[in-house]
DNA sequence: AATGAGGTCAACCGCCTAGTA
DNA sequence: ATACTAGGCGGTTGACCTCAT
């Protein structure tokens, strides 16, 4: 039941909280159809609700919006929302932007209600997105973290499947299949390898894409030496911020992608004529790529920012 | 039928930031 | 440089609902 009393955030010396009722919702959807939202703040008064403009904006964004979904939430849904969670944390609204239709106050209760305890009873950790392992067969690197044997020979309780991951990197069931345990390659701290070869680009340092994708193609060099086998690549993943805008690029969202190379003894410029005959690939940010020989075992790992490179293990 | 426990979710609170005077 | 304000955000609350006893 509204209860009526003095608010601090607005001027207004009496305004309904609590609940809000069908003829207020109806003031409310009337004066932003025919005059947009404009002030929040002045709302209130020009559409006779007592209500304070925080909330006006409040019960717009969250219940009348016209763009809302509404209704529970899809299994991809709740993917998405799982790996958003795992890169941003608690950054509801970042992770309700890649939702259209759900809002942030939407994913947080489904996340606090629901999947925290599906995660919880999946023997995960809600906030890191660990195994939660028993203190005594928990074991730690020097810096702290949770010991994860790139052979996969770990003995404790974790399942294999998670031995790869990396709270700052989604590890898809794709990159899994690419990845197994066991093998020699590994994809770390998931920012820096796709940003930094975007050389010309200036990105955030935030954490602001989801892998979506990652393809590897093998013997794919065009070069004369039958010997020489080259591997390539190809991560696809969704931005999460819009693309700095250039004066010479046009604004670019959602779905990109990028290549990095491995290739047998030749520290030579990756270039797309060399792949001539894999279409596959998309060559647009190649120039940045760095190049290694692949017989031994590396991770594509960055040293910083501003480098890609592949760490023998 | 009554009651209490637990879950859900709309709404509020308080803090932070950006913009402006 | 400072104060003030509006808007945005995450954490939290509490009313309401469902279900088990």
């Amino acid at each position: 039941m509204p209860i009526e009393m003095g608010h601090n955030c607005c001027s207004k010396q009496k305004v309904k909280r609590g609940l809000w009722s069908p003829e207020e919702d109806e003031k409310l959807m009337n004066h932003i159809h025919n005059y947009g939202h404009g002030s929040w703040s002045s709302i209130p008064t020009i559409a006779g609700l007592e209500r304070c403009g925080k909330s006006c904006r409040l019960r717009w964004i969250n219940y009348l919006r016209p763009d809302l979904k509404r209704g529970s939430f899809s299994e991809q849904e709740e993917r998405i929302i799982i790996d958003a969670h795992r890169v941003l944390g608690n950054r509801w609204a970042q992770i309700a932007k890649q939702m259209p239709g759900r809002t942030d106050n939407e994913v947080k209760n489904f996340w606090n209600s629901c999947i925290k305890k599906k995660l919880i009873s999946q023997g995960l950790d809600p906030n890191t997105h660990n195994p939660i392992i028993p203190a005594s067969d928990a074991k730690y690197n020097h810096d702290g973290r949770l010991s994860s044997s790139i052979d996969g020979s770990s003995s404790s309780t974790v399942p294999t499947s998670y031995l790869y991951q990396n709270p700052n990197l989604l590890w898809t069931d794709h990159l899994q299949e690419q990845y197994p345990t066991g093998t020699q390659a590994s994809i770390e701290k998931y920012e820096n390898p796709i940003i930094s070869s975007f050389s010309h680009h200036s990105y955030p340092s935030e954490l602001d894409i989801i892998i979506q994708n990652c393809k590897k193609w093998d013997t794919v060099g065009g070069t004369s030496e039958s010997s020489t086998t080259a591997e390539a690549v190809k991560v696809e993943y969704i931005s999460l911020e819009p693309e700095p805008e250039e004066e010479s690029r046009e604004v670019q969202t959602g779905k990109r992608s990028c290549t990095a190379l491995k290739y047998n003894g030749q520290q030579t410029s990756m270039d797309a004529s060399s792949f001539g005959s894999c279409n596959l690939l998309d060559f647009d940010f190649v120039e940045s790529t760095v190049l290694v020989p692949c017989e031994m075992d590396y991770h594509l790992k960055a040293n910083s920012m501003d480098q890609l490179a592949w760490h023998r293990e």
